[in-house]
DNA sequence: TCAACAAGAATTACATACAAATAGAGGCAT
DNA sequence: ATGCCTCTATTTGTATGTAATTCTTGTTGA
């Protein structure tokens, strides 16, 4: 497939090195590069049209993210987290989160609530019609939404950036009604706290719900697991 | 000063651009290049002795922990945050350093509690001795005693990456002997807090310590805060 | 037959050369 | 005199070449 051409690379403004960071940024957290598989320099850069300094500059970036791990003199491969450093990351993922709603409890504005109720509006219409896909965009836009109105940039660039890097290890946990419907009044319970700029409230429903959320996905055990990392 | 020399570069295993990445984040942390300052490639070469490819990519990868400005085109600058970014890291360290609180209250070990239990005596010698260089120290190797202890390394990373980018605008806060003081009593909480696994306590106390612990260093409200950042 | 060693191939790491872009200074026009 | 434009010098960005390290494979010995 290429779906990445040379006009990807020039429409991007700024270096070759950080379009080309986010361009295999983007291939791993779609799964086009497989946890665990070599990145090849030559492969890359034949692949971008661009030759090996940036790619080895973007491959240095992306082992920064933690989204690739980079061995000395023997190459970089995407990388694969163990199972129980899978958990971590969902466990800090939920932490983070946490601290923002509580944040944005008490920091949002009008715009940013009525913003919040039109996300739980187009949410609950996406499980009234069984719509998977679409409840999963929303759950996206809804957890994205509060991260933001944290008006902390840097909790929400540790908690956006930690969100990336566990989203190649993430399949839809909406699969089954139930959980669309336990999602979403977990999400009910949470809006309403922070319509009320209840903090306590807040953090706490956010915590749960990342932890529910976190065993929903735990369950769908994949191969691509790491044994040890 | 050429207190960095190709020996520096040479003891550190790996490839060059780690090295000199962490070479270039030391010399940041110490204050040896300010904040806002110029990072010239050319200049910095020569300084390690190494060709400018490794220094990019230490720029590259110095840019993602934080640490410098990349600017397309127009080089990279240490990165010198706005006043209110640096309350917002301090903010996002306690939401961090909290949650690893907590997780230390339930994960510690025996040996772990002997560890802080020594580390806490330590402190309180410290502080009777009225050695401020000796209890910031001792306040340094508590705090990633304790974050060590929540046994989830992406906590351990964020939060450690976190507490170095602040580093450079950080200056002792414990320049009397009543902070101190205060100090110690805030870890007395909390460290029996973190002996009885005792999480909600143990939590909030390290969000409270670090609150007020944050205000005691934005007294020392400094020149080389940005304007805008 | 299996293990260990050696040689070759492939790939990474670093350096250098070249190209492109920006910032600053100086001149010109208004 | 001031504002703008252009030219130049400096610095960054990219490409390619060279050296060093690692992985593979084939061979030899037990």
């Amino acid at each position: 497939m290429k779906s990445t051409s040379t006009q990807d690379i020039a429409a991007a403004r700024g270096s070759l090195a950080d379009s080309v960071c986010r361009l295999i940024a983007d291939e791993i957290a779609l799964g086009n590069f497989a946890p665990g598989g070599k990145l090849d320099e030559v492969m890359l850069s034949s692949r971008f049209s661009v030759s090996r300094t940036p790619v080895r500059e973007a491959l240095k970036q992306l082992a920064i993210m933690g989204l690739v791990d980079c061995r000395p003199n023997r190459g970089s491969v995407v990388a694969a987290v163990s199972a129980a450093k899978l958990d971590q990351m969902f466990e800090a993922i939920g932490e983070l989160e946490a601290s923002c709603a509580r944040h944005a409890a008490l920091r949002m504005t009008q715009d940013d609530q009525a913003s919040l109720i039109a996300l739980q509006q187009d949410g609950r219409a996406a499980m009234q019609s069984r719509d998977f896909n679409r409840y999963d965009a929303n759950n996206l836009a809804l957890h994205n939404m509060i991260i933001r109105c944290s008006y902390n940039q840097i909790l929400i660039d540790l908690t956006m950036s930690l969100r990336q890097r566990v989203a190649p290890f993430r399949r839809t946990q909406f699969r089954n009604i139930e959980r669309m419907g336990e999602s979403f009044e977990e999400h009910a319970v949470l809006v309403e706290a922070l319509l009320a700029h209840d903090a306590v409230v807040a953090y706490r429903q956010m915590r749960a719900h990342l932890q529910s959320a976190r065993s929903a996905t735990s369950r769908v055990a994949p191969a691509w697991l790491s044994a040890s990392a």
